[in-house]
DNA sequence: ACGAGGATGCTCT
DNA sequence: GAGCATCCTCGTC
């Protein structure tokens, strides 16, 4: 993939996370490789967004987001799941994607089988990470290097549909969830 | 298809 | 101690 197209993108991440959408992500831990097309994200604009955990600095859990493009930003949600941002700012600019749902392409027999049921597989930040066997131990490491890592071509795609975030309580009118309508989700 | 309610444990104030 | 960038189950339509 031509990671130059988004190291470079000097604009803002809410104009860069829809670039991300129809891009994969693919995993190969055991036993067995496993990939999903990117159909939802949510930008996170760090200290220009209330929204954002980076929103008051550095702390120890969000460290990885003040880091290079690229890097996974992995967080526990709700004491449950597992949730990934892929970090979009340069050095010391903490704006980052959250990856909120996929639709599985290979290893959706490994998939189902982390997830434990055979529908909803990816539509969820939460399910999406565990369906791809993400966690905690992988915050910090890089979309370009693995072994979490991102595959394809960015670009604008005509059918992006822009609406506010989910699950927040600040900055909740910003539209900046951003979903391809195609086709059922995860399923 | 949709909504309410509960589980769960970590992070930061 | 409050507040979560969620998911599942079970109800209703």
């Amino acid at each position: 993939m031509s990671r130059e197209l988004l190291t470079d993108f000097g604009g803002p991440v809410e104009e860069l996370a829809p670039l991300l959408l129809g891009m994969r992500l693919r995993t190969e831990f055991p036993p067995g490789p496993t990939e999903v097309l990117i159909n939802e994200v949510e930008a996170y604009a760090g200290p220009r967004d209330p929204a954002s955990h980076a929103y008051r600095g550095r702390t120890p859990r969000n460290g990885s987001m003040f880091g290079v493009w690229g890097l996974l930003y992995v967080y526990r949600s709700y004491g449950v799941h597992w949730c990934m941002n892929i970090v979009t700012g340069g050095e010391g600019d903490p704006s980052a994607v959250l990856v909120r749902g996929g639709v599985p392409l290979a290893g959706e027999k490994i998939m189902v089988e982390r997830r434990g049921r055979s529908t909803h597989t990816a539509d969820g930040p939460g399910k999406l990470t565990q369906a791809l066997g993400v966690a905690g131990d992988h915050d910090g490491t890089s979309v370009f290097e693995g072994p979490v890592v991102l595959l394809g071509e960015p670009g604008l795609r005509h059918d992006v549909v822009a609406s506010p975030r989910i699950g927040i309580s600040k900055a909740v009118e910003r539209p900046w969830r951003f979903t391809l309508p195609t086709q059922a989700q995860g399923s």
